[in-house]
RNA sequence: GCUCCGGUGGUGUAGUCCGGCCAAGCAUAUCGGCCUUUCGAGCCGACGACUCGGGUCCAAAUCCCGGCCGGAGCACCA
């Protein structure tokens, strides 16, 4: 075991990290709750301030009011939490203005920024050739009268914007001088109408990471050229650049991540909420039942790698799969059931395990079912695959299939049983999970929005809110007396 | 178009910085076997990769050049 565990993935160290430890940061906008992707940073980030200690930030990015879900504020803390995430310190931009408009002064002051009124094509299309528009060559004082009637909300919308300067001969055209404030004329969900002036990303991310003390900064590689304006803000006044570190994107398949269209499909009734299992919310995989220290282990896994990946939720399933099977009490789920008539005199017992991997005391518990004369139900795709056929209906006996019918052949493997199969190797007979009795309706939600209808086991309601190994068929979250969400195969 | 980054089996990765111990490790998937009643878990085995072409070198997945392919940025989003 402890081997094993020497032999887990690592993620490389960091360096320059001093004996305090590390100042990391997760940043994510609250436009919704976190899902999937937004995973990774945040594993990433809280794996290296796990390893060295200092502090995790949670700075919430909320300078576009148009962007902003007002419960997410809550609920990314929520999503971290169940992460197992645990920031030390929580930081919302949008109370932080007055720091934003006293750098912003600054930098004019220091002739390293503008503000403008000329039109943005033109100031897009200069930038393309290398050429300034003709605020930048204006006075700090120019600009200063401009920019203390940008904030006190003198010009409208589309107006005016506040640049930083970088360098206008910059090869890469993506890192020439760039916005830094524009106004908005929608009331923020925090501070109403407070503010005209609002920060762009590439300014308040630059002056937080300065002064909240970042020293290492983990983001995706979207923000690579982000980074090199930031550097500009950094430079002019003589900050400590922090250490960053980018990884590659990745892409998430077979999953509704986007917030918008989240909202919208809640709004139409296509999804039942956040937590809808067609989502990749960390909600909804939280309600399927999945363990976050799979999530944890994926990512970790994955590495901080540069290149480009897909999510395989085959592996992340897996991982999944090794953490809650030992605790995933066995029932049978009978998917579209078929009913057959039993015709047998006598009775025949059923002892079928509980946690059959299990040596826990308390956990020996069986199912213990007694069969008669009768109905025994199966599924439908058993009863097309086997019908005519000798099957093993578990921990029960040996039985032959026939239409419409069942017929009790033998418990262990005996001439009795071998006459029905004579062409099959002993110990080959297939083995099939069935219901007699003690079954109610229930419904498995999957997350491709298909629904299973079937039978389950009463026991199984004994469990309610935890996974279940529904043998043969999956892992699935039971949820309440009639419904659960299908984890995975 | 302009700037930049990257390409290891089906998938996710280790190794690439500081060439040799890499005829390439691990995981997952698939197939087979065992555990004598799960299509799960566990154990064992099989399968399967260095994007291509040149160059340097005694020696290249690792260094250099070019092609091909993929990605990012070029927003009054973050």
């Amino acid at each position: 075991m402890t081997a094993a565990k020497e032999d887990e993935k690592r993620l490389p160290d960091l360096p320059n990290v001093e004996n305090s430890g590390v100042v990391m940061r997760l940043a994510p906008s609250p436009s919704g709750p976190l899902h999937i992707g937004h995973a990774r940073m945040s594993i990433l980030n809280d794996e290296y301030f796990r390893r060295y200690g200092g502090k995790l930030i949670l700075r919430i990015e909320d300078t576009n009011p148009a962007n902003i879900e007002p419960a997410a504020y809550q609920m990314i803390q929520d999503d971290l939490k169940w992460l197992e995430v645990n920031f030390t310190d929580l930081v919302v931009q949008s109370k932080r203005f007055d720091i934003y408009y006293d750098e912003m002064k600054k930098l004019i002051e220091m002739g390293k920024a503008y503000v403008a009124t000329t039109p943005t094509e033109e100031f897009k299309a200069k930038k393309q050739k290398g050429m300034p528009i003709k605020e930048r060559d204006e006075s700090p004082e120019e600009n200063l009268e401009r920019w203390s009637k940008m904030v006190s909300g003198e010009y409208e919308k589309g107006e005016v914007y506040a640049v930083v300067k970088t360098d206008l001969d910059h090869p890469n055209p993506a890192i020439r001088d760039f916005i830094a404030f524009r106004i908005i004329d929608i009331p923020h969900p925090l501070e109403g109408d407070k503010y005209k002036a609002y920060p762009m990303m590439n300014f308040s991310v630059a002056i937080d990471d300065h002064y909240l003390g970042l020293t290492h900064v983990i983001r995706g590689k979207d923000h690579i050229a982000n980074t090199e304006k930031q550097k500009y803000i950094f430079g002019y006044r003589n900050w400590k650049v922090p250490y960053y570190l980018h990884y590659g994107k990745v892409s998430i398949e077979h999953s509704i991540l986007k917030t918008s269209l989240i909202k919208k499909g809640i709004r139409s009734g296509e999804f039942s909420g956040w937590d809808d299992p067609k989502l990749g919310t960390l909600l909804a995989l939280k309600k399927r039942g999945f363990d976050p220290l799979a999530i944890r282990k994926y990512y970790v896994e994955s590495g901080i790698g540069s290149v480009d990946t897909t999510f395989s939720w085959e592996i992340f399933y897996s991982f999944n799969r090794k953490i809650i099977d030992n605790r995933s009490p066995r029932h049978f789920f009978v998917n579209q059931p078929v009913y057959l008539d039993f015709d047998f005199e006598g009775t025949l017992t059923a002892d079928i395990p509980l946690f059959p991997q299990s040596n826990r005391a308390g956990e020996h518990k069986n199912r213990h079912y007694t069969v008669g004369k009768g109905t025994i139900i199966i599924s439908s795709q058993d009863y097309q695959k086997f019908n005519g056929e000798l099957v093993r209906l578990k921990d029960l006996g040996y039985f032959k299939i026939e239409p419409d019918e069942i017929h009790y052949v033998g418990t262990s493997i005996n001439e009795d049983v071998q006459k029905w199969s004579p062409n099959k190797p002993l110990g080959k007979v297939p083995i099939i999970h069935w219901l007699s009795g003690n079954e109610i309706p229930f419904v498995v939600a999957k997350p491709d929005g298909t629904v299973d209808t079937g039978l389950v086991e009463k026991n199984a309601l004994n469990y309610l809110g935890t996974v279940h190994q529904f043998e043969r068929y999956g892992y699935v979250n039971v949820l309440n007396e009639k419904e659960g969400y299908f984890t995975h195969p």
